[in-house]
DNA sequence: GACCTGCTGCGGATTG
């Protein structure tokens, strides 16, 4: 520790747990993250990607901190995003805390009674919890929460990129924000987050008031090499026997490549994931070696999801997990040796967080991706034959190597979490003054985009609908319906959760799959990995039994869809403006992106974004699906019968010249704002609480997250020129 | 073409 300028600045116990671990030194961030926390004058954010010692760098001062003050009550309190990754920070903070003789004591909804009593008779040490349990404190323990976090140093949130944009998000900003009134003072938030994108916006959210000042420690240590393959496969225009499918050959390469070592395969989607892991269990089988591949994904019942993730850790079986973005999160789950993308990632943001699942210790990362695409006929789609999925992949790897990610978005209003926030609030005080609710959560809170006038109609709408009422002496109190829906442990979460069937064989839960998408009985089904077939189906007690089949496809889950960014697909358009082909492609993928880039070239794309093929339309904006959607949308309230797709608009039974008179009359009429464009949509229901507001007001949240005008009239004013 | 996260308080039975 000789090198170490800031080593001598730790508490005499937090050195000695360091000598014990025998480190050579301190990581970068460890080390820089010293004096900024001891200081405790402002926030810090420490960035670095996985497993480059970001817990230790925030706790190892902000313990050192607390033995020396020695406060009653809690010290720290600790954030997270997920149960599991507190039951694995909880172990890994035992030995620290054993030797400074402070507590940590873990709180989330599957914790014991009587280790949150204990807690509770005698609040001290560290605090680990999700923000849902920290929401409950706040409503139903407000006087205890004051005592025991009066002393409070730190707010540590872990993952912290996982909450960034989201309902979740701005409920823990809230959180914090009602936390320090509670206290009446500004407790420095620590933030650890992965590396992604700008820091600067990070900041922000992590204090949107901007009441102290920042500090960003980002890690210099640079990632391991990188090794990429793309691998394209043609699917035969014609199904039979003899021609394999696209599906077949992906799955046949997975098996060869990657049986006898530990990989992920990311495969977009869970009827997918399923789907392919059994296909290559079925191989297993075929050849008679033990099952190596396993299905990973949040409709999997606990139990099946924990017995994989500790296969994985424990490293003595070959083990390859077939996965959604469950296992992109940062469970401890060890590193693999490779990854598998099977169709293109959504974003790059997420690209990047899986390729540091692979590269076990000097190892390089290595990224293999199995993209289908069509067979070229007389009728083949736009799509098809400009190869956009394969370009796609191509463009995300380019600003991946240039460390772009997509940002988060801004401006939101969050209405449903504004009205729980609410609720929370005249729950936690019993009675609140309309001018208190609105000067904490929006004046000085996360909800600034919502201006008093907003706020008066907004809480007018929750009286109608007797969530709240007001007393004779003026407060605000809860209402009938709000003192049940507060009263329900349902409320603690901001985001909405479907009603689901649990899916049992012999007595054990496997799953689930959501009630709108329904099993009939004796309908065969692929499910954790394995083939069933429906046996019974209890509608009351929503329980679907099982038993074992030989045939079946994977059920329907449900989902939103999720935007492409406008970045992406400009850079898709440079792509195929260059026609440069990537080394990394294999044989099959150059001559399928070679016939998209000669198709881009025979539209001539490169000048043209307007063009006609039959009795169809087709505008090419190369913009995000924001702003695509918000054009088509424009374009349908004018008459024409248009709709997207992958980027493209198609317009059927019409001209370019009827097309293009469209747009003139579009920008030459007064421009319409997001909440205007958002009132022709007949369903705005969104968000868990969106139901208990009149459409006027939640089609300004709709409005807000869902279009971009500025950037559709941009556009719309470039194809006029 | 469509991902993920989370949850209380009480009554009653059982055990030491």
């Amino acid at each position: 520790m000789s090198d170490s300028a800031n080593f001598e600045k730790l508490h005499k116990g937090v050195k000695r747990w360091i000598w014990n671990q025998k480190w050579a030194s301190l990581r970068d961030i460890q080390e820089e993250a010293i004096v900024p926390i001891l200081n405790a004058d402002s926030d810090v954010i420490i960035s670095a990607s996985t497993a480059a010692g970001k817990t230790e760098a925030a706790f190892l001062p902000a313990c050192s901190k607390i033995v020396d003050q020695n406060p009653d009550g809690i010290g720290i309190l600790y954030i997270s995003p997920l149960k599991a990754l507190i039951n694995d920070q909880y172990r890994r903070l035992q030995g620290l805390c054993d030797i400074l003789d402070i507590s940590v004591t873990p709180w989330h909804g599957d914790v014991s009674r009587s280790l949150k009593l204990k807690q509770q008779r005698n609040p001290n040490g560290i605090l680990l919890i999700t923000p849902e349990s920290l929401e409950s404190l706040l409503l139903n323990q407000g006087s205890w929460t004051l005592k025991a976090f009066s002393n409070l140093c730190y707010i540590i949130i872990d993952e912290f990129h996982e909450f960034i944009g989201s309902e979740r998000g701005c409920q823990l900003q809230s959180l914090m924000h009602r936390l320090e009134f509670l206290l009446q003072k500004t407790i420095p938030r620590i933030a650890l987050s992965a590396t992604l994108g700008d820091m600067e916006q990070v900041a922000d959210y992590l204090r949107p008031n901007h009441k102290i000042p920042f500090k960003i420690i980002e890690s210099t240590a640079s990632h391991s090499d990188l090794k990429i393959q793309l691998r394209g496969y043609l699917s035969p225009h014609e199904q039979n026997e003899e021609v394999p499918s696209s599906f077949e050959k992906i799955t046949n390469d997975l098996y060869s490549i990657l049986r006898g070592k530990s990989h992920l395969v990311f495969a977009n989607s869970r009827a997918r994931t399923e789907d392919i892991a059994v296909t290559l269990s079925d191989l297993c089988e075929k050849s008679f070696v033990p099952n190596e591949f396993f299905p990973h994904h949040g409709s999997l019942s606990k139990e099946i999801r924990e017995s994989l993730e500790a296969r994985l850790q424990k490293e003595s079986l070959p083990t390859t997990a077939v996965c959604t973005l469950t296992l992109e999160l940062g469970i401890d789950i060890g590193k693999v040796t490779s990854i598998a993308q099977v169709t293109a990632p959504h974003s790059v943001a997420s690209l990047r967080q899986r390729l540091g699942r692979s590269g076990r210790r000097g190892e390089p990362s290595i990224l293999r991706l199995f993209i289908p695409e069509q067979e070229i006929t007389k009728s083949s789609h736009l799509l098809d034959r400009l190869r956009v999925h394969t370009v796609q992949c191509i463009a995300m790897i380019n600003l991946l190597l240039k460390k772009w990610y997509e940002p988060a978005p801004t401006n939101q209003y969050h209405l449903s979490t504004l009205v729980q926030q609410t609720l929370s609030l005249i729950g936690q005080y019993g009675g609140v003054h309309a001018t208190q609710l609105w000067a904490l959560l929006c004046e000085s809170g996360p909800f600034s985009s919502i201006d008093q006038p907003l706020y008066v109609a907004f809480l007018r709408a929750l009286g109608e609908k007797d969530l709240i009422t007001q007393a004779s002496d003026g407060q605000l109190i809860l209402g009938a319906k709000g003192e049940r829906l507060v009263g329900h442990y349902s409320f603690y979460t901001a985001f909405k959760t479907p009603e689901e069937y649990r899916l049992e064989y012999h007595g054990k839960i496997l799953g689930s799959v959501p009630i709108d998408k329904p099993l009939v009985e004796s309908q065969q089904i692929v499910f954790a990995g394995k083939r069933w077939e429906v046996k019974s189906i209890d509608h009351e007690g929503k329980l679907i039994i099982l038993k074992k089949a030989k045939g079946g496809s994977p059920p329907t889950f449900s989902g939103d869809g999720l935007f492409v960014h406008d970045i992406v697909r400009q850079e898709m358009r440079r792509v195929y403006h260059n026609r440069s082909i990537p080394i990394y492609l294999d044989e099959e993928a150059k001559s399928i992106v070679y016939e998209g880039f000669e198709y881009y070239h025979a539209l001539n794309l490169d000048d043209i974004q307007v063009f006609q093929s039959g009795k169809t339309v087709f505008i090419a904006p190369w913009l995000g699906d924001q702003i695509t959607n918000t054009i088509t949308i424009l374009l349908k309230l004018n008459g024409l019968l248009a709709s997207c797709f992958g980027g493209f608009i198609e317009i059927t039974n019409s001209t370019t010249d009827e097309v293009h008179d469209v747009i003139r009359n579009i920008i030459e009429s007064p421009k319409l704002t997001a909440t205007e464009i958002a009132n022709y949509i007949p369903d705005t229901i969104l968000e868990k609480h969106d139901y208990f507001l009149p459409k006027a007001i939640r089609d300004i949240g709709y409005g807000a997250r869902s279009f971009n005008i500025d950037g559709a009239y941009s556009c719309l004013n470039d194809i006029a020129k």
